[in-house]
RNA sequence: GCGGAAUUGGUGAAGUGGUUAACACGCCGGAUUGUGGCUCCGGUAUGCGUGGGUUCGAUUCCCACAUUCCGCCCCA
């Protein structure tokens, strides 16, 4: 028997039912805010995701899904949607012409290759957001505002954190002061960081071991660090977001490892019992685009993981209002009775019932089952007498109530009582 | 890449080195010859993740692999 790969997985019934409706919610909320809808290829080079100095061999490896393909080239699935979007955005030189800032949306399958864990799958569907061309607060409080209200939609209740890395001065001199406090105190971190401090410094912030001892508790935060600019910057999104009521919470400690972050970074958490990872995250990226050959231009963006917030989702016991059950089920036994019952299906479904038969010949008794397991409302019931004078059962299944129609009255019938 | 636990039908699961692998749900058929849902009766794994090995005999013991769950790494 074939079965599926590692960290793959089947959608089907209720779940996909549940996707279909948080999809519904995202292309409503982007639809207010204006973001317009995006998809880009699975696969890109491989160099848009692992790019620049820092990020290959003998630093970080991230956890693609590289292959060479039959033209020799060396392809990757894309592990995330931002460097798609922005090649995107530059290779079809949008910068050129920008009377707006760009602003899209994706909702796609992503890949890693990880050792599946909870949350955490090879194959996942992220939702996201960028963007592109304005350095201006008022996007990043734009972004910001469309994840959280798009997880208040859904029901969930959570918290922002947020922080600061500052423009690339500030930054910088963080990561050298971050170094220089912990290099002395090297023999008191786990084996990993002491590996981070010259991989990814930063990182060590949020080890899973070290991050509750007091070293890193007593280690200096971004915000000491920060110039006038990005502290002003950081003060205004605070501003921005108290006048909006978005409730979130500041995390010195909150930090993105990857050198094209600047300024504000922010990730959301709920405290649904269970869920301890964040559900989604974003920040500003001015630096990227330029990076991947594009113009210098300032961008900010947002992406979710979908398996996680379902997750959340049902750990919230949120209540998903899905279709489920059927308007009308169609009963017939005889030949005659079928055909007429096949016209009258189709007559319901184009007048907006959902509606439902048997395929099976399965007589009355397996129909009346089956009726049941697709919860009908409404049954009809054919028999071959009645038809001469063109009437047909109509069963109210929820009174029982049962009443002769005549066929073209029936559209009329099923309104009035449903 | 590293570590821990698991894998029995459509589903939830019990179980044993040796004739027919419990039980429950579901499904199918009948009692009920065109109005069901209750009840009763009957059927429903030629098989115990896959491949090897040990054994007279393996679902049961051993090994490898696969998948799932959990943790590490990584987290864009």
């Amino acid at each position: 028997m074939i079965t599926k790969q590692k960290g793959t997985y089947d959608i089907y019934g209720e779940e996909a039912k549940k996707r279909l409706y948080v999809n519904d919610i995202i292309k409503g909320i982007c639809e207010k805010y204006n973001y317009t809808y995006i998809e880009t290829p699975v696969f890109e080079a491989t160099e848009l995701f692992h790019r620049g100095v820092g990020e290959t061999s003998d630093v970080v490896k991230k956890e693609t899904y590289d292959f060479v393909d039959r033209g020799e080239r060396s392809i990757t699935l894309r592990p995330e949607g931002t460097a798609g979007v922005v090649r995107w955005f530059i290779e079809n030189k949008l910068y050129g012409n920008m009377t707006e800032p760009v602003k899209v949306y994706y909702n796609e399958k992503m890949y890693r290759y990880e050792r599946p864990q909870s949350g955490r799958n090879r194959e996942f569907t992220q939702f996201g957001v960028e963007l592109i061309g304005s350095d201006d607060v008022m996007a990043d409080v734009d972004v910001i505002s469309l994840a959280y209200q798009t997880y208040t939609l859904l029901g969930l209740d959570t918290k922002i954190k947020i922080n600061t890395l500052g423009d690339n001065e500030s930054r910088l001199k963080y990561k050298d002061a971050l170094i220089k406090y912990l290099e002395p105190h090297m023999d008191e971190l786990c084996e990993d960081c002491k590996e981070r401090i010259s991989k990814n410094p930063l990182r060590v912030l949020d080890c899973k071991i070290d991050g509750e001892k007091d070293i890193i508790k007593g280690a200096p935060i971004t915000l000491d660090y920060l110039n006038e600019d990005s502290l002003n910057r950081y003060n205004k999104l605070k501003d921005y977001l108290d006048l909006l009521e978005i409730p979130y919470e500041e995390d010195p400690r909150l930090v993105r490892g990857l050198d094209y972050y600047n300024h504000t970074v922010f990730e959301i958490y709920t405290d649904i019992e269970g869920v301890n990872f964040a559900l989604g995250g974003g920040g500003r990226y001015n630096g990227l685009i330029k990076e991947l050959d594009g113009p210098e231009m300032p961008a900010v963006g947002f992406a979710m993981g979908y398996d996680r917030t379902m997750i959340a989702i049902d750990a919230a016991g949120v209540n998903i209002p899905y279709k489920k059950d059927i308007d009308v089920y169609v009963m017939y036994v005889s030949d005659s009775e079928k055909e007429t019952a096949s016209y009258i299906v189709q007559n319901l479904r184009l007048n907006g019932f959902t509606t439902e038969t048997d395929y099976l010949n399965k007589g009355l008794k397996g129909e009346f089952k089956s009726a049941d397991r697709f919860n009908a409302k409404f049954l009809i019931i054919l028999n071959d007498k009645d038809l001469e004078s063109n009437e047909v059962n109509v069963k109210d299944n929820v009174t029982k109530e049962e009443e002769k129609v005549n066929i073209n009255d029936l559209i009329d019938y099923l309104d009035m009582h449903d």
